[in-house]
Order: C-alpha cells, then sequence, then structure tokens
DNA sequence: ACGATATAGTAAGAGAAATTGACCGTCAAG
DNA sequence: CTTGACGGTCAATTTCTCTTACTATATCGT
C-alpha cells in the first residue's frame, strides 16, 4: 500500500482536523447566509464564535482566536460596519474597548450556535450518543494539550 | 455563566478542529525546520501531506486538500523551485503531469510523518491507548460524513 | 509620588494568498 | 470526426496576512 493510500485509510490528526474544520465552516456560513446572514464569511468567525452577549475585549479575542490582534481590529471594522457590533469604552480600563453585540449580531450568535448544535447532534445520531460524547471528551482533552504545548 | 465562559468550558467541534490544526500545524513546521526543512510553511502542507512516493496528479491533490488546481499549481511551482519536488509527463494520459518527489521531498515527508506520528503517540499516552484509538475512529466518521455533506 | 516597563488598541504598507474567468491540448463517447 | 469533458496553466482582481511603529493608559518597583 503507497503512502496516498495510507494517507486515505488512516489519515492523521492534523487531516482530519482540516477537514471537519473547512467543510463545517463551509456548511455554517452557507446556512448563516440562507437565514440572513449573506454578507459574513468564516474569517469574521474569529470574532463571532468567541463574542460574548456582554461585550469582549480585542484582546481576549484575538488570543481566543488565535489571531493578531490587528486582524480582529479590522474584523471588528468590518463587523461594526455590517451592523453585528459597535465599540463601547471599557469602564474598567481606558485603554480598552469592549466589542459588544448589536442585536443584529445577537441574532447571528443564536443561529450560528443552534447551526452548529444541529450539525453535531447529527453526527451523535451517527455514531451514537455515547461514542460521540466520548469523542468530544478526548477531542477536547487533545486541543487543550496541543494548543499549550504540554509534552 | 455567559457565552464566553460556556464556549470555553465546552467548545463545539469547529473550534477544537481549528485549534488542533493549527496547534499541530505550527509544531509540526516548527519541528521540520529544524530538521532540514526551514524553507516550507503549512501551505505547502496541501501537496506534501497527500503526495504519493511514485507521484501525484495535481488534480487529485487538489481534491484531496480541498484547494483550487490553480493554488496546488502554484505551490508545486515553489516546490520544484525549493527542489522538493518535479514534474514528470504522467505516461498514462497525456493531459496529465504527474508531481514525484525528490529525495529531499521524500525525506521531508519521512520526517513530517514521524513528527505527526509522535505527536499522536504523546496523545495516545495522555489519555490511553484504546480511548485514543476510539477517539480516531470515530474522528474520522465524523470527518468522511461532514466532508460530504451527508445528514 | 515617580519613573520604567508592559499592555490595549490603531495605523499603514509590503508582501502573500485566494478567487475568477479564460485558454490550450488531450481524452473519450458516440 | 465531432462533441463535450478533463488536466493543467495564465493572468487579473480581490482579499488576507504580516511587520513595524505609534499613542494612550495601566502597573510595578522603589
Amino acid at each position: 500500500m503507497n503512502r496516498a493510500e495510507r494517507k486515505q485509510a488512516d489519515p492523521d490528526l492534523g487531516v482530519m482536523a482540516g477537514q471537519v474544520l473547512f467543510s463545517l465552516q463551509k456548511e455554517l456560513f452557507g446556512a448563516l447566509a440562507e437565514q440572513g446572514h449573506p454578507a459574513l464569511r468564516p474569517r469574521h468567525g474569529a470574532v463571532m464564535a468567541y463574542l460574548d452577549e456582554a461585550g469582549s475585549r480585542a484582546t481576549d479575542l484575538a488570543q481566543q482566536s488565535g489571531q493578531h490582534k490587528q486582524v480582529i481590529g479590522t474584523l471588528v471594522d468590518e463587523l461594526v460596519e455590517l451592523g453585528y457590533v459597535r465599540r463601547e469604552p471599557d469602564p474598567r480600563d481606558r485603554r480598552a474597548k469592549l466589542v459588544v453585540p448589536t442585536d443584529l449580531g445577537l441574532d447571528q450568535m443564536a443561529k450560528s450556535d443552534a447551526i452548529v448544535a444541529d450539525i453535531e447532534r447529527r453526527h451523535a445520531e451517527a455514531v451514537g450518543a455515547e461514542a460521540y460524547a466520548a469523542f468530544k471528551r478526548v477531542f477536547k482533552t487533545v486541543a487543550e494539550r496541543q494548543r499549550r504545548g504540554l509534552p
């Protein structure tokens, strides 16, 4: 069996992560477009996926999404323009600003969470609820360890 | 518990996939750089990750990696320039060309596979070999279903 | 309180990358 | 031998990423 076939039959962790990430993004933003949010693209996910209802700081969004803070800045510019968020001063730190979702942003967040939950429900049905729950537990551990560079 | 905390405590499938993909890529290409392949960047993975020892066609690489064939074309240009692959005519189809790894390419492929295998071995040790094997089985099913857009 | 250092956010431009539409040569079915 | 499909490349446009630098505010140590 040659390498190409091995990679198909037994794909590695990175390959599978990429397949899931990109195909899930495609489905998510396709569904969002149909549900009234056609202007959003996957890159906006770096903000919208982590945004808190009460507002988040750009630095926190940068750290959680793994993007540079300049990227978050331009994404927030776009999202302000599109009406999804607004900037407010952070009362607890005058250097900082809070990125706060508008009603449109809250609607997108709710729909987005529902779409992803539905996708996961589908997979859980296919492989069994218990197996899926175990899968997610291990995945979370692996993701955390990998992110932190643990041995 | 607010949304930001929920997303931390119980991240969704897409978020975890992204965390694993990007942190694994970072570790992989960092290690490759230390092992004599400093010029390669994650984007080259679209070719090198799927390349067969005996050569692969650009269209196959495009389909497997999910990239447009134009992207594969420019990646192959770069990899030819860097000495990792060469283009050969495909004897079985005169339209097609085979992307064939050079000795340098074969070295990179072997090292890359070893590094990823080592990363996976670490995770398997942390969560238990059996649990990790089950995790990968479910992951493969999920990745395949998600990629194909199955219900 | 004071100065040194660190952090939050922004700006601007160079460089890299993705996307689109078109094109040529080859293949395969009828 | 014609027609439609496929493999690969070209070129132009748009989008994205990275780097460096700067202002304002906060924090720490003395």
